[in-house]
DNA sequence: TTCTGGCACTCGTGTGTTCAGAGTGCCAAG
DNA sequence: CTTGGCACTCTGAACACACGAGTGCCAGAA
């Protein structure tokens, strides 16, 4: 009671829930009464009144128009996620569907499609899912080849799957011999290590060779550190769109932005880029820093072949959504697709 | 005169490209008054009603209720289309602006990114774009890699710049002489033809090797033929979808079943994989097969790096779009992609 | 024969009014 | 602290109505 922060008691959190459960529910306003009758609260209308009253004046919900019901807000919402909510487990026959669903894939391509819509479709919201990034997984193999004279094909394969190649330019003819000795020393160090660790422990290598070749070996080494360092390369699938339509009355105003922060990569990377490495990660309405998704809530965690994480994925859909439901979609599937990955 | 089919005069033609004209610039039915008003069509409203009359009865135009302006219909467009319009062609500062920005591109993928970018901004709708189709583009070089005893890694790199790679499980350890004997004959009879055609033109190798290495070479070519047959791997990327919501009035009806339709990307492939090999094909409203799409337009072509087409592109927007302009617009991308893929 | 002006008619849209219902805030009593 | 009662506010639906844009048709002019 003390003046500005009031310590809710537990009927008003009750009630808070209750009104957040009720707007998503029906999209509407919900008044005291409506209240009451649904939910039994075991108070009389009046009493919510009062309730109601006090948790509009702290800003977790708020009225479009006098005489009309409450909707949470942003605040409220962040409140509901924190301290009202359980996170709400996947049943077993959507657990099996899942499963069955990503077992069918045949690639990294196909496991990131595969989830990507998977995770739309159980949410009905905007998915995305970032591939798993170079930065945070292994070397399992580095292939040297020669194509022609002076061209050298270099291949970079990781341990999530993910498989990028490079044309070297060599200054002069290589030799076939000085490709085999020096893809066995790369391999030998690098494999297995994280990419950013790489180059520090190659920084050896050209003073193995003998002067005449070391042009060669450091021109190809330079281009296996650019492809290890390629932050840029983080790409992103994303499903669901058509959910859009759902979103909200106003129409082309609400999604129009969001349909421009949907194509633009650079946003999403960074949107899933906030995600908490550990546990999983809530930004609802304006706690995001891109203003067209100021009226989303996204909903991200990360998900990985061991126990660390190494993408992220998420949905993104209006701030009135079902947060338990979602949440346990999310987690469900971040979850399968990790093991997905470590079985490959 | 004739009872069904009328023969259109000149005057009745010039009317219906003022109604289209003036529709699409301002989304309102449009009148036998307002018309007269902003052509100068050197005749009187009563008269351009007349003509308005014979139009709707053959079915160019229709009015969504007694006593409004008159809306063109498909048929109505797609007489606009093939009589009336002239593709228009870009300014020059336009072509500038259009070469410039494709030339900044720095490798396949960047190239399709970047088109199908500047192809929604120009035409302000969504734009499609194919990647470059394996069966359609010839053989650069075909590289074998033994990675592991029994592994072996095969590189396909096509004329269009695209590279697929696959690994290959054999039965059995290989040797590197056979594995460079096998590469140098298969690159021998592959390069420069076009993919389909590899397959036949390497049916007697498997009988040039000796009986012990015939099951690897065997293995090898199938995985091969599985990669150069795949169809599947057609892939298309797209951009400009917050255009969408510059549809029409009546919203989630209209563009919901467009965003379902821009997902799959089946439905994406099919849409091009219509458009005819020479020339530009406008498919207007009803006209597109897959029904989500019947209340839109079309407008693909083919490009190449030369004369001939390798993959398709296109843009799709409401039926009432700018057609000379869009046609435009589609027309120069396409050269200059061409050219662009020509030139690396 | 073709065009034109005039005229009556239709119909959607915008405006103003009314009315019911849902919801609130406040107050006095339990 | 809770509750029932009451007066008040505001939205949204329903309705009437006038306006204007647009049409179709017809008789007369070119």
């Amino acid at each position: 009671m003390a003046g500005e922060v009031r310590q809710l008691d537990d009927r008003k959190l009750a009630v808070l829930r209750a009104i957040v459960q009720d707007y998503v529910g029906t999209e509407e306003p919900v008044g005291s009464k409506a209240l009451v009758e649904r939910h039994n609260l075991g108070v009389s209308p009046a009493t919510v009144r009062n309730d109601m009253s006090a948790l509009e004046e702290d800003g977790y919900i708020h009225q479009p128009h006098t005489s009309a019901g409450r909707i949470p807000t942003d605040k409220g919402y962040r409140l509901f996620v924190d301290r009202l909510a359980e996170v709400k487990p996947m049943s077993a026959p959507e657990r099996r569907a899942i499963r069955h669903f990503l077992d069918g894939a045949v690639d990294l391509d196909d496991v990131v499609a595969r989830t990507v819509r998977l995770l739309a479709q159980l949410t009905r919201q905007v998915a995305v899912v970032q591939y798993p990034s170079l930065s945070r997984s292994t070397v399992r193999h580095i292939e040297l080849v020669a194509l022609a004279p002076g061209k050298v094909m270099l291949v970079l394969i990781t341990n999530t799957g993910r498989v990028e190649q490079r044309m070297v330019d060599c200054p002069g003819a290589v030799g076939e011999v000085v490709l085999a000795d020096l893809r066995a020393k790369v391999n030998t160090r690098a494999v297995g290590r994280r990419l950013p660790e790489v180059p520090g422990l190659l920084e050896d290598v050209p003073a193995l060779f003998e002067a005449a070749d070391r042009p060669t070996v450091t021109t190809v080494l330079a281009t296996l550190f650019e492809a290890l360092a390629e932050q840029n390369e983080e790409r992103i699938m994303l499903a669901g769109t058509a959910n859009l339509t759902r979103f909200g009355h106003d129409f082309p105003l609400t999604i129009q932005p969001v349909l421009e922060a949907l194509e633009e990569q650079v946003v999403l990377l960074r949107l899933l880029g906030e995600t908490a490495d550990a546990g999983m990660t809530v930004r609802i309405g304006r706690e995001n820093a891109y203003e067209g998704l100021n009226s989303t809530s996204v909903v991200s965690v990360g998900y990985g072949s061991g126990d660390e994480s190494v993408a992220k994925l998420g949905v993104i859909g209006p701030t009135r959504m079902d947060y338990p439901g979602t949440m346990g979609a999310v987690r469900a599937v971040a979850r399968y697709v990790g093991q997905i990955l470590a079985e490959s």
